[in-house]
DNA sequence: TCCCGACCTACCCGAATGGCTAGTCCCCCT
DNA sequence: AGGGGGACTAGCCATTCGGGTAGGTCGGGA
């Protein structure tokens, strides 16, 4: 932070942190479209990235957990690299442990890429970025409440029930999900049924009463 | 989504609303020096902006809640413009209340010009952007943050407002309250209106918010 | 007295919703 | 190799919603 003109041209410096390569590349490619203000300065697994730290610390870490951080080991490690880490999470359960180790954003794995680029952005700014089905999580301890019944609702459900809880018709959560509307109107028939409901506001009424939502 | 390149170019619409007209000022001009991504398309106070809306709604509503948001009067007016919304507090305190009203992101009024851009795009994407000194609050079980205004909702607004809080569809409120079914609707009609949301989910998770129904 | 607000009823119409059936990928598990 | 489940797309159809407009009654305050 410095000049004016830094503000806002000055090129974001990612390192970006998975141990899958093919999330890796996946991510390293999709970064590479872009219009050039987001530079992956290191890429690698957790180890490579941290050994090869060359003088110029990142602005930013990107790091994908994988899709079985459980089965990685105990605990979730987290990049330390001297700067703020944006973490890519599969579901709720990562995104606790993601923030538990430090993690200063929160974003699902699947997240389109304006998203993405987006929080890149902020977090490099120093803000605190959450994917909204994610932002209950912050700093709210969990007291083993899980005890409903997010099961029975696959990860695509919750993520549609999240957004049913913020009022949104088929048309907007098909737009906010990039599916078309008909999938959007599948994925609500699905949470209705499972919730055991006809109407999409008893949906949210029950989801918010059984600690699946946050209002 | 489409093509590569509508994934970040893509401006963004911005509303702004403040009620100090230097406030506004202040931003307008700091927003106008940017790249040319981030088009203020209405600015002015929260009803002057309201009011205008012309057509095209917004893709985020920044808005600077003032130094003193507790003077302005019971309980803090969230701007409701169909987009998602990101508040300019002056302190925690502020934060609380902007949070109750359905902020979508949390920054302080004196950040810098970097990170709110950065944080206007994320919002705008759909994501939740905080100040970390600000993210830990929506934990707290907003203590005094109800206060809220029953008024202005007749008696009979909120005994179908709570009914509408159960999911009942208009017929099934008619019911319970042995009036018409085009009577209900009447009533629904004007909490939806004087609540400033289209749909009765948004109702409802409004309602809840600000402690008007207790789900 | 007259006006106003709360409350109630009514009709029209386009959009949204939910319910149903059906089909395609893809991945995992047996 | 085959089965099953999740995610996604699709069309059809009846109902519900939401918005607008246009009334009606009653009680209280100006």
């Amino acid at each position: 932070m410095g000049t004016v003109l830094d503000s806002d041209a000055s090129p974001v410096r990612l390192a970006l942190v998975a141990e899958d390569p093919l999330a890796r590349g996946a991510l390293s490619r999709a970064l590479s479209e872009q219009a050039g203000d987001i530079a992956v300065i290191a890429s690698g697994t957790l180890a490579e990235v941290e050994s090869s730290r060359a003088g110029d610390a990142p602005d930013v870490v990107l790091w994908d957990v994988g899709l079985h951080p459980s089965e990685v080991g105990g605990r979730m490690e987290a990049p330390e690299l001297g700067a703020p880490v944006l973490a890519l999470v599969p579901d709720e359960s990562a995104g606790e442990g993601a923030l538990s180790t430090g993690a200063r954003g929160l974003l699902f794995r699947d997240v389109a890429p304006a998203p993405l680029w987006a929080a890149l952005r902020a977090v490099a700014r120093g803000l605190s970025v959450f994917d909204p089905a994610l932002s209950a999580l912050r700093a709210t301890p969990r007291a083993g409440a899980s005890a409903s019944a997010p099961e029975g609702l696959t990860p695509r459900e919750r993520e549609v029930l999240a957004l049913l809880a913020e009022g949104l018709s088929n048309k907007a959560i098909a737009e906010r999900l990039d599916i078309s509307e008909h999938t959007a109107k599948f994925h609500v028939n699905a949470v209705l049924a499972k919730l055991g409901v006809q109407r999409r506001t008893e949906a949210v009424v029950r989801a918010a009463r059984m600690g699946l939502v946050t209002l």
